[in-house]
DNA sequence: ATGAAAGCGCTAACAG
DNA sequence: CTGTTAGCGCTTTCAT
């Protein structure tokens, strides 16, 4: 049938004629609304089935003026810990659509593009989204600001201080001192910074305020020469900066990684030229977001846990909130937990 | 302003009344039709700007009977490989957008259920999707005879033969018995398969025959004890599957799995327990898919690469084009190509 | 408990 | 080149 059958063109309307009631009645058994005569029901439900009959979303969703989709932008689907992300966003709002209003969730890439993520916005409300949960890259306040008449939505994992608008993430200064603390008690002193240079955005300059801060708690300081800007924030570049890095007369003994997939890069390049990572070894090596490919690296990563299905979880319940009561709620400012996770790497 | 200013109320009438013309013009511009003076254009995007004007996507569809959304459907989206996939099927999708009509990507996890496949395939159609790519794991033929008023829909890397529908595929069989042969060729003798075994679809079955295949060819034999199945196809159960396969008094000299993310684990326990691997060491591991962590594990790991970009471009090609042209083309069968990736793991 | 009828906002004939 | 007029298929008051 060359994947073209005629698709099922039966209409709310034919199956009202077949079963001898009127739309309303239809309608109503469609959606499971109460008041509709178990036999009635019957006969409805068997028109709908000899008609293989199927609601047509575009037009229930302008009449309800809702369409029970909502998106996720996320920079890129690559890194694996927005593709985990996405894969828990999914299952929540799978969850949620089993009990109540079926919700859809839309991935969608922004490739750290910022006018991609300014579309993005502007575009919820009538336009397909009910709602968007967002991992901005650059977008800012004044954006915010100024794509005003807009609809509901979250900032995931970027903290605006202040910005209109709902916000969940993890305390990502907090993290990175957690993480920079353990380095400094297992002796490690001069620390070397990967992957921190090149991000418009607040992510890199939050973890590396927290590294700061706990070196200056230890009464020590960061040398400036270690701090190496990588162009992309793939594995690759995490092996071209390991190159760089232990090429150097005085190198590091520590390396923090701004994620686990440049970290992972850094390893292997290491692991190619035969420096030792791990306790008591010459170098530490960290990374954040603990993607699955980190507890099976050689050594396995020590890094920082974000809880991504709870992360995912907290995020879609505040964006349903939010669409459901649109003025009365105040913009929700949530701090997910996180988790050190000391591997052999450090 | 609490992510919730007064969402666009302007509708297109709005405009019209303001810029002094009727609706239909101001589709026209919208739309980019022709034959609208310049003067008249501008009045209407004027309009358009001072009023905030936004088409109501719902709208558009129910009246054009197109949503412009075709869905990606994959088991799971923490497989990296199908979360490149995704990537890449979303770039094509944004690529095919500038120079024509516009596609959205929606992108669902069918967590290898096959109810949800079915539903999947189902709601084609008036439903929400103009149509579906998806990449099956129990999906039969008869499934999809059953479903029969459906839409558009392109089978993804699994080769159902004869199938009614269009599908696009690399050649699993040629793809196993290049790699077995590369293993035979480097003296491996004893090969283990691991997880090709709790698949219900087809995929583990042609990679099983095209490694058979290999092996007779060359005079051998496949030992069945050395076939393993595992409870899963993450990292974790590619470790447990090599304690298993170690401990035996009679190990194998290569293990064959079934793809990079369980010889990923594989990999790690190998290493955890000091067996070499590589060529001259005692084990050689292969994988399937050429994720991006794979050139990263230490050794490398020796993979078959099924170009995800050509293969998402492909997919998405073919759905369009059915779209466009339902009823005339015939199912297409399309094969394409991969290459055998040799790295240090064999 | 069910029916009748008025839209939801946009597009597409068909006129003019 | 632009206006008029019907719908697209579903939901939803308001009656009955």
């Amino acid at each position: 049938m060359a994947s073209g059958g005629e698709p099922s063109r039966a209409t709310l309307q034919d199956v009202a004629a077949r079963a001898g009631v009127s739309a309303k009645t239809v309608s109503n058994v469609v959606n499971g609304h109460p008041h509709v005569r178990p036999e009635t029901r019957e006969r409805v439900l068997q028109a709908m089935g000899e008609l293989h009959y199927r609601v047509n979303l575009s037009a229930r969703h302008l009449a309800r003026g809702r369409t029970g989709i909502v998106a996720l932008a996320v920079p890129w689907l690559s890194n694996p810990y927005f593709a985990e992300l996405a894969h828990h966003v999914i299952r929540a709002a799978r969850r949620e659509a089993e009990r109540g209003e079926s919700v859809t969730v839309l991935i969608d890439e922004t490739h750290s593009d910022l006018e991609r993520e300014r579309q993005l916005v502007a575009g919820v409300g009538p336009q397909l989204l009910d709602g968007v949960i967002i991992s901005p890259q650059g977008l800012t306040r004044a954006d915010l600001e100024a794509l005003t008449p807009m609809g509901p939505l979250v900032l995931l994992g970027e903290r605006i201080f202040d910005g209109p608008v709902d916000h969940v993430a993890a305390d990502n200064v907090a993290a990175a001192r957690e993480l920079t603390a353990h380095l400094l008690e297992r002796g490690r002193r001069r620390i070397a910074l990967v992957g921190f240079g090149d991000q418009r955005a607040g992510t890199a300059q939050l973890r590396r305020d927290g590294i700061r801060q706990a070196v200056e708690a230890a009464g020590l300081t960061l040398d400036a020469t270690l701090q190496l800007p990588v162009e992309g924030l793939e594995r690759e570049h995490g092996m071209r900066a390991a190159r760089r890095l232990m090429e150097r007369p005085d190198p590091p003994d520590a390396v923090v990684c701004f994620n686990d997939v440049v970290a992972v890069g850094m390893l292997k390049a290491l692991s190619l030229d035969g420096v030792g990572v791990g306790p008591g070894a010459a170098v530490a090596v960290t990374g954040f977001d603990n993607i699955p490919e980190s507890g099976y690296t050689v050594p396995a990563l020590t890094t920082v846990d974000w809880r991504t299905e709870e992360l995912a979880e907290t995020a879609l319940e505040v964006l349903l909130d939010r669409i459901q009561s649109r003025r009365t709620l105040r913009p929700r400012e949530i701090t997910t937990p996180h988790r050190l996770v000391v591997r052999d790497s450090s």
